[in-house]
DNA sequence: CCGTGGTAAGTGAGTAATCACTAACTTCTG
DNA sequence: CAGAAGTTAGTGATTACTCACTTACCACGG
């Protein structure tokens, strides 16, 4: 077709990122190669040079997601070393920029949590998970230390429920009730880490 | 086959049974109507009879788990009028125990919200959810004007959050980290509605 | 008690379409 | 012109779904 010719890491990466908007439309099973190489805008066969299989492109595209939402989590934690309220209301937008701007990886971290049992997506997705975990473990911890947050907060349980708020705001997107996402379920999420009660 | 015959009524229930459990292995697009009628122990054909078509029989496979999770909610918040921790810990409990013991729903509840742009699964499921939040936010409301709940706690917001813990608990459970869920965590996700810090 | 016929329950053998994937080919570019 | 980038035209297997058919059940007349 018209397609321009690319250099092999530019072609990989693109093909890369239509392979995650036609999954994350899709699920895993939904999506064909035939539906990615029209995405992509180029021969079927191509996708098998670059990536020998479907299930090894999902997986590229699962490792693609993982670093990326390690990366902004460890982002925003840096940038509010010793600001718990402002390093949580970062999370949370950046969780809900993530669902608003970045669609097709957020659905991505719905899909892989729903394709959880499959090994390969496991190995893949289990490490990033763990270190998003550590994490926010990490920076609880020092908040507690610093006297922001309550003695009896158990850091690891806590980084599971931040972990988790995510799925909570992908629920009300998903649902079409992202709007009802205001200062009161933020609030709501937040408010057990709180050594005093938020103005 | 070997197959017995059975009324129109009990096969149905019997296929649904095995779909949802198929489902849930599967993803809808992973499984196949083959591999339900295998389940089953009957000719595919005769899922046809029964459901019409795959999507139909999704379909009624998303209404009886929208229909369980209702039922058990109900249940739940009606034996425990006026106990909000008993409450909210039956409310764990529940969720615990259909992921440990009912795995098919709990797998079916996190395919539902993976697949929740398909048009016909939205219609299905999310009267469910509307219903399952406001059954949570009718007890949040009670137990505020009994005092047992902070006043400054949003019901609906707070139904939102009792609803987005299953999510929790789910990505825990197909995470194999489950048997982290402890008190720790438990405290973490009820602490906020507490009007006093709980013993 | 016995057949017996009507009907509901269930099956076998397919259909066209689509799937992931491959081999042999062409075209561009440094 | 050599090799990398890209395509064409398929492969057998599998998909959701259908149709013509058979089997078991049961009310009812004798």
């Amino acid at each position: 077709m018209a397609t321009k010719r690319l250099s092999s890491v530019e072609r990989r990466k693109q093909i890369l990122g239509c392979a995650i908007r036609v999954f994350a439309r899709n699920s895993y099973h939904g999506a064909t190669t035939r539906m990615i190489s029209e995405e992509a805008g180029i021969a079927e066969a191509l996708i098998y040079r670059y990536f020998g299989s479907k299930r090894k492109l999902f997986s590229a595209a699962v490792d693609h997601t993982g670093s990326r939402l390690v990366a902004g989590l460890q982002s925003i934690l840096d940038t509010h070393p010793d600001e718990p309220l402002a390093a949580l209301a970062a999370l949370l937008r950046f969780y809900v920029d993530l669902l608003e701007r970045h669609e097709e990886l957020a659905k991505m971290i719905f899909l892989v949590s729903a394709e959880l049992d499959d090994p390969e997506v496991r190995e893949v997705y289990l490490p990033y998970q763990e270190r998003a975990l550590s994490i926010l473990k990490g920076a609880i911890e020092r908040w507690q230390a610093a006297g922001f947050v309550r003695d009896d907060v158990a850091p690891r349980a806590a980084a599971w429920v931040l972990l988790g708020s995510y799925q909570l705001l992908a629920l009300m997107k998903h649902s079409g009730r992202l709007d009802e996402l205001n200062l009161d379920v933020a609030l709501a999420l937040v408010r057990p880490f709180a050594a005093a009660p938020p103005s």
